[in-house]
DNA sequence: AATATTATATACATTTATAAATAAAATTGA
DNA sequence: TCAATTTTATTTATAAATGTATATAATATT
């Protein structure tokens, strides 16, 4: 494991399957995303990066039913692991401390 | 310009250079960023990333006087433009808004 | 069989990390 | 004085990690 932080993609997908909790798998957790940042999501990117955040031991998966609905592979469904909590908590902590110290004048421009 | 989201770490350099305002310069950038978050920083990702941000419009630059104290080539000096604090606060609303939809289940975590 | 839904694989682009080279200015000391 | 040295800084080159897009596969419904 050799990056020891959060891309920044990287850490809107694992904030995003925080969120969703029991229902976070790739199309859903895209849909979060999307609604959340309003910028449009590709499928691909969000596989890949939740194939990398597993391997780097923020999450794990299991696979769940097939889906109920239509059709589809069944679904990946992904949960955050402690680790995965720990670096969230770390990258918001870290930026919260240095917002805190942006003079205001930097801070009211607009 | 392409990518209209910031890096995680170039995210962490205009933070650096927000708060260093009048003294932001390449080693002092990477020695804010290294007390801030406690780890190594290599000087030569430091300018990449401040060539990059001036290049997208984040952070405007001017050379300031030689050093005073001993040897040395002049110091570029960067502060940050109303786009680049722009950039910051979006990126910062987006986290914060997700964290605040976290179950406090998996935000207590350990 | 066609369609809808989802996952995975692959390829490529951009960003970040690392190391080494180069440049500029003040000091030192003959 | 002035060339060598020291200090401070930027630039360049390359590798690794992360981000994005496209193509392919799997599975159920219509």
């Amino acid at each position: 494991m050799k990056g020891t932080y959060l891309g920044e993609f990287e850490e809107i997908v694992l904030l995003a399957v925080g969120i969703l909790r029991d229902e976070a798998y790739g199309v859903s957790i895209r849909n979060e995303i999307e609604s959340q940042t309003g910028r449009p999501v590709n499928i691909g990117a969000v596989h890949t990066a939740l194939h990398r955040l597993e391997a780097k031991g923020y999450l794990k998966s299991r696979f769940g039913e097939a889906t109920e609905i239509r059709g589809g592979k069944r679904k990946r469904l992904f949960v955050l692991t402690p680790y995965g909590v720990k670096a969230l908590k770390l990258a918001q902590q870290v930026r919260s401390q240095m917002w805190a110290q942006l003079p205001k004048v930097v801070f009211h421009q607009k």
